[in-house]
DNA sequence: GGGAGGGTGGAGAGCGCTCTCCACCAGCGT
DNA sequence: ACGCTGGTGGAGAGCGCTCTCCACCCTCCC
């Protein structure tokens, strides 16, 4: 039915509606956009005249003067190169030929940012958002988002920014332009920003191994230029030193599975009786126990593993990690909340909100 | 510099350019858009006002006249639960907690759908166009991905499509909206599609396991409503069957690690003396290597296994798999630029990409 | 019964941009 | 010398929508 009139040439307009409905174009939206009292039989007359005609709105029209778009960016930034900000990891690159962008094809290799989006988009999808995806690794790319931002093409921007010295959080506040980051910024910025409190999460695994009976414990830490990795690490040692193991040894990863067999087999070298080991995240975890593996260590028989994270790795792999849990699709969550709460009230103070993990016990230790 | 003026107000506009330049508002919008001879010199004194009033430019009022936005949607869609179309797959759901779309959460844990995104973007980028991300599971979702695109919020779609009867492709075409898929639509649609040539991958398993001399060879099939599931399989019996062998055991699986375990403890009970196994994914012959090896199984020794997609999963298991590979990547990229194409020529019939996929050999197989 | 007040619809002015005309000014041929 | 072409800048008409006014009418109250 609606085909005869939309077919019969370019897309109707309120106009067109209006025409239909015997009303004027004012009329039209007030009923679509529920706004102030319109008399019910009207309202209905304008419901089938938008049926009838097909009527779709354009959304440019209406941007142009709400100056809203209903979109936001989800920014995967960083300097860098390797890892989500304590999320998961970047397991390996396996994307051969023309697929060139090697932080792009890195980043989205990693479930962590599934995540992320799962969050996100469950979060904005309600309110009728969606999101825009960017990169911005490189110099240019940045720029890009801000311009993106400033043409008011996106309403504000989710940012997880991948490194501590990421300059894109600061360009967006600068810019004036409504953000939320996921994991503090290493230099503060009067931003919103949702984290966790990883080194309580790390102070779990910590009890948790020596609750078990393990005393020649070992950690695998991610890596210390980034904020996740270092808060871990200290909140791992702490635990540790207050229940009497002020000496812990220590290897930097870097949050991949790869880098955690390495830093596995180095630990075995130097301490082979070691009989727990903490990993900052759970593809290393993961990297660890078949290291542990091939060197005939059971797990967690002979030594006990435990991950960080929670990802979909920790439960599929074998034997299934105990780890702790970083909720990240709640963060995400509440990061959209933030920003969409921001872009309501412009004015509001920057609020940051600390998620606390929970420990994961699985079949590892 | 730019600051002292863009504070000043609201955001600058062409007219603010056109005035510190002392040219009209076209002649500015000429230089920006880079179109018509314009005198070098004004062209200069174009630029220099443009930085100097730290012009943005408004996408909403651009869109308005050119019916053009630089956005397309990036729709996961299917009527579906589990898996992307012969794509990775859907670990676990591992999503306690607040997280609701229960198909949301799954289908972004697959890394599958981060190597589309990888690929999509590294095509679009350099056009300086953005994807928005969408769902499209429930009836509503679908419903939305029309009208969002009716309304002109984005130029056109690309669809990973999760289920063969999934009934967007229609719709969208229907409409007369521009669109490219992942995978050949299951009831022929004109559409223009990027797919495997998943037989002769299929095919390439069969004929390496046999190369291999295993001779007691069984297959855990993708679900069979799923084209790609189908085709993997036809494909492999109809190497085997060329080859002398036409009985293969099968069992179903649903493309998940775990229904990769399940149905290779079916196997082994049902044919104990297998020496061969062709899953059709990664992820369920990950799960058939961890069955294996829990019953004594060596692999590759004593069963040589061998997957399909060759996802991150594939190696970064032990032992790493050898598999053939779906170049996930470079298809999503076509399928990006078909649609880009497409929207510069809108009536070129719809074409379609089909990729031969390779055997990747490591060392389960 | 008349004016005040609240509810309801219409008119019309933009939002900031693109793009079609048109005007103007060389430089050319006849 | 005169029109004519081709190149170049300006004017201005929208694109489709929202939203502020304003006009109108129907109570209601004094």
């Amino acid at each position: 039915m609606t085909d005869a009139l939309r077919s019969a040439g370019a897309a109707p307009t309120l106009e067109d509606v209006a025409r239909a409905a015997g009303v004027s174009r004012a009329t039209v939206s007030r009923v679509i956009n529920g706004v102030r009292n319109v008399d019910p039989a009207i309202q209905e007359a304008v419901r089938q005249a938008v049926s009838v005609t097909g009527y779709a709105g354009n959304r440019a029209a209406r941007s142009l003067v709400t100056r809203r778009t209903d979109a936001i960016v989800l920014v995967v930034s960083g300097a860098g190169v390797e890892e989500g900000p304590g999320g998961g990891s970047v397991a390996q690159d396996g994307t051969g030929s023309t697929a060139t962008g090697s932080f792009t094809s890195r980043v989205f290799a990693d479930p962590f940012f599934g995540r992320v989006v799962t969050g996100v988009v469950n979060h904005l999808r309600p309110q009728g958002m969606h999101p825009v995806l960017m990169f911005a690794e490189t110099s240019p790319a940045r720029e890009e988002v801000v311009s993106y931002l400033r043409q008011g093409s996106a309403d504000g921007a989710l940012i997880v920014s991948t490194h501590a010295k990421d300059p894109l959080p600061g360009m967006v506040t600068e810019a004036g332009l409504p953000a939320v980051l996921y994991a503090r910024p290493a230099r503060p910025v009067p931003i919103s920003y949702v984290d966790l409190a990883h080194r309580d999460g790390a102070g779990l695994a910590a009890e948790h191994l020596l609750a078990r009976g393990c005393r020649r414990i070992a950690t695998i830490s991610g890596p210390l230029d980034v904020p996740a990795g270092q808060e871990r690490l200290e909140g791992f040692r702490d635990t540790m030193a207050r229940r009497g193991h002020p000496y812990v040894p220590t290897v930097e990863g870097q949050f991949t599975q790869e880098s955690g067999e390495t830093a596995m087999e180095r630990l075995l070298v130097e301490h082979p009786g070691l009989d727990g080991v903490f990993a900052a995240n759970d593809l290393m975890a993961v990297g660890a126990c078949h290291v542990l593996r091939e060197h005939g260590r059971r797990v967690p028989e002979d030594v006990a593993v435990i991950g960080f994270d929670d990802s979909s790795a920790a439960s599929t792999c074998r034997p299934p990690l105990t780890t702790v849990r970083q909720p990240v699709e709640d963060m995400a969550a509440e990061m959209a909340r933030l920003l969409v709460d921001r872009l309501a009230a412009p004015d509001r103070p920057a609020t940051s909100v600390i998620f606390e993990p929970v420990l994961v016990v699985r079949d590892s230790a």
